[in-house]
DNA sequence: CATTGATCTGAACGCTGGTTCAGTTAATAT
DNA sequence: ATATTAACTGAACCAGCGTTCAGATCAATG
């Protein structure tokens, strides 16, 4: 027996990146094996060859579509001008983004020291792009007196810090929905940046 | 040869602990071999196992301590009574506790997965029971009218995430020193939890 | 119907992993 | 000196790793 009726590479590599990112997620992309990736799929692990070069680019692949998924998404808004309204726009946004993919949030943060150097780098050249649009946006608000912060640098990693760490509990079908969880962390982000506060 | 002079367990063993953190650390646990921490140790593998009965053990022996020392290094601390001193406590004694420990604190967050089901439930315990000291602490003080937020759990979440997050950046070496930093985050800490703000 | 080419199998390759253990060494006790 | 033993070596075991590849299979083509 060999190949298998209906089999395609339309399914099969999506499948395989699919497999990847849920076995990377869970057990660490080092104590993943080629053949449970394969297993998942429902193919022998040789397949896995006609689909990516090696283990890496599998890796690499995810977190750098991750990043530029990101990023293209952001592009795409239509953000506020008021500083105020900028932020719950944000917080709205990265939420939802988030929120929607666990698995690829999890892995880009776990699994950054198993990426070559090279590699390595171009994530973290989109990371930093994304670090810088935060901070340009907090900066905005402390220039036009909205918000009240004493270090626009720190609290740029605190706000991501906050805001990224919810995927660590938050669960769709826990005691808040989406649009509660977004309501909350959008007043928590005014708070934090000092908004209404007293100079 | 065999035996080096001037070798003896009270010493090969803590370096063994050590030599594992930062390769644990630096590549992950899965990525690390016994053979890499023997070679730091200046020692063969095999030796290893006068110190522990297998790899899993020295993680989760790293883990379990961490967790320990952290919740004794709290029940020793003398926690004022108001709650807004209690919050700028609680914020100075994190930092301070986390930012000497960078490397327990990523590989207490990282290597999770990589635990038995059995220890995996250990560490989570002790985790459960930090968290609820620093819910406590919120309820407290909203009880009390000195914190305003919207909910308790959520902001407690939010707090450790933001303050935990600190390691991934700072730098003892960096722009900031350790004071600074925690001044800069009591005071972030306070606004989060809207000390001062309007009902 | 014959051919082709994409897709996949199954077996193999060389290597490295965690772990074990008989034997060696040197510090200590007698 | 001799015996004892904790500490360590060095080699081995075998399971499993990522990766390769010749050959099998099937869908599509002409």
């Amino acid at each position: 027996m060999a190949r298998k009726t209906g089999s395609h590479s339309e399914i099969t590599g999506p499948k395989i990146k699919q497999s990847a990112l849920e076995l990377f997620a869970r057990y660490g992309f080092a104590a993943v094996t080629m053949r449970q990736i394969a297993a998942r799929v429902g193919v022998q692990a040789g397949a896995i060859y006609n689909y990516t070069p090696d283990k890496q680019a599998l890796l690499f692949d995810l977190l750098h579509g991750h990043m530029a998924d990101l990023l293209a998404r952001w592009a795409e808004e239509q953000v506020p001008s008021h500083p105020v309204a900028a932020l719950d726009h944000f917080v709205a946004f990265h939420l939802d983004f988030h929120i929607q993919r666990p698995e690829l949030v999890f892995i880009s943060y776990m699994e950054l020291r198993n990426l070559t150097e090279e590699n390595f780098k171009a994530i973290e050249e989109k990371r930093s792009r994304y670090e810088k649009i935060v901070y340009d946006m907090i900066l905005k608000g402390v220039l036009s007196g909205d918000f009240k912060v004493s270090d626009a640098k720190i609290t740029s990693f605190a706000l991501i810090a906050m805001l990224t760490g919810v995927v660590d509990w938050f669960r769709e079908d826990g005691r808040l929905s989406s649009e509660e969880l977004t309501r909350q962390y959008c007043a928590l982000a005014r708070q934090t940046l000092g908004v209404n506060a007293l100079a």
